[in-house]
DNA sequence: TAAAGTAAAAATGTATACAAAATTGTAAAG
DNA sequence: CTTTACAATTTTGTATACATTTTTACTTTA
């Protein structure tokens, strides 16, 4: 585990409270590195959404911006259903088995942590995305899903949105297999929908949730 | 001007040959600095998209890829007309005139260079897009078109697609004034649809652009 | 008292030197 | 002749030391 995923993490406990600004030196010192590796780690979680530009010079630990999170699940709206029709074209049984594999193993285990439910739901819709063979939309819909993963996280230690949520995994990864395209991109789309307005009314009634 | 600049002015005007590898100690050597500064400007870089990864280690300059213009074509157009349609709620006269007066400098100037010229394209744009404040939103946007920069940097040095383009510039900024919001998205969304496909058909006819 | 300028402190940026990792080339074995 | 293992080289990663920039705090002045 490198630099870069441990900060991450600890970000991503909220192990830092929001809107502190880390300083290059106190960071250093708390992982017992030097400022050099602090230095790149910093530059990258800033690229993708983890922290926040402070002022002239510095980051900061963002606080939680619901209007943030509703553009977020907008663009997301916007992209993902492209991406999974594009996918769909290209969809093998074996993709599409190794999908239902990823939501059985969901289905099992009532134990999993927050973070590993969070990772096998990405995993299920990321294996159906790859099959498009379009990296470059890949890669900004994998970033956007990154930015939320800060919010996911947060929330998902107080919130159980499993189960209405798997059973639409289920319901899109039929109308994929069945070559419904219209159909499995608007439940794709509403699924979506769905997450984000659940996400962005917790954030609110949490009066900004920290 | 600094490291991060130069290095992106001098990738823009095709001084290093596409798929060579950039080694740190080289590319130090070259702006007579040392490999600090040039590890950061490289990772930068390289999340812009204006370098690729190399391998397990390294960045190279990337390939014209036609599949990667024709992607974030894709992708603007389903977040640009969005962005603009939430703009248009909030449009003050006041926008409208510095939009305008944008396009007009355009129309004036018959010796503007590329590199001004898609400037002040994107100014224009993002003059409208920031009256949405939609900060998230807008920043994906202008990652996008960071992206694109590459490509119609290299393009416009052979090619004048100017005249056309302007034409639909002043018609989106009428319709926008005039608060028919959905012909002033779906002006804008055959817009950026014109662009990338004729940057599309340019690199397939140039056989990959090198 | 408020404002502005300046000096001190603190934080970031960069160079040099060293450590770790990856690649390449070479030799030995199948 | 191909493949594998190992050593040499190259390249990147990190620590320490120093330079530059920004911020803070204090003093001076209106």
């Amino acid at each position: 585990m490198n630099l870069y995923e441990k900060i991450k993490a600890d970000l991503q406990r909220g192990r830092f409270p929001a809107g502190q600004a880390l300083k290059q030196a106190e960071v250093a010192e708390h992982y017992e590195v030097s400022r050099i590796p602090v230095r790149d780690a910093l530059q990258r979680l800033k690229n993708e959404g983890w922290l926040a530009p402070h002022g002239k010079r510095g980051v900061a630990v963002p606080q939680f911006d619901p209007l943030e999170v509703e553009d977020l699940y907008l663009m997301r709206m916007r992209l993902e259903p492209l991406l999974q029709s594009l996918a769909q074209k290209k969809l093998t049984s074996e993709t599409i088995g190794r999908a239902r594999d990823i939501l059985d193993s969901m289905e099992g285990n009532p134990s999993l942590s927050a973070e590993q439910i969070g990772s096998l739901n990405w995993q299920f819709h990321a294996c159906i995305y790859l099959a498009a063979e379009r990296p470059t939309l890949f890669a900004t819909v994998e970033q956007l899903h990154r930015q939320c993963e800060r919010y996911i996280g947060y929330q998902s230690r107080r919130l159980h949105y499993q189960s209405t949520s798997q059973k639409e995994h289920y319901r899109i990864l039929e109308a994929l297999q069945q070559k419904r395209e219209k159909e499995a991109a608007a439940l794709l789309a509403r699924h979506i929908e769905t997450a984000g307005k659940k996400l962005v009314a917790f954030l609110r009634t949490a009066q900004g949730g920290h």
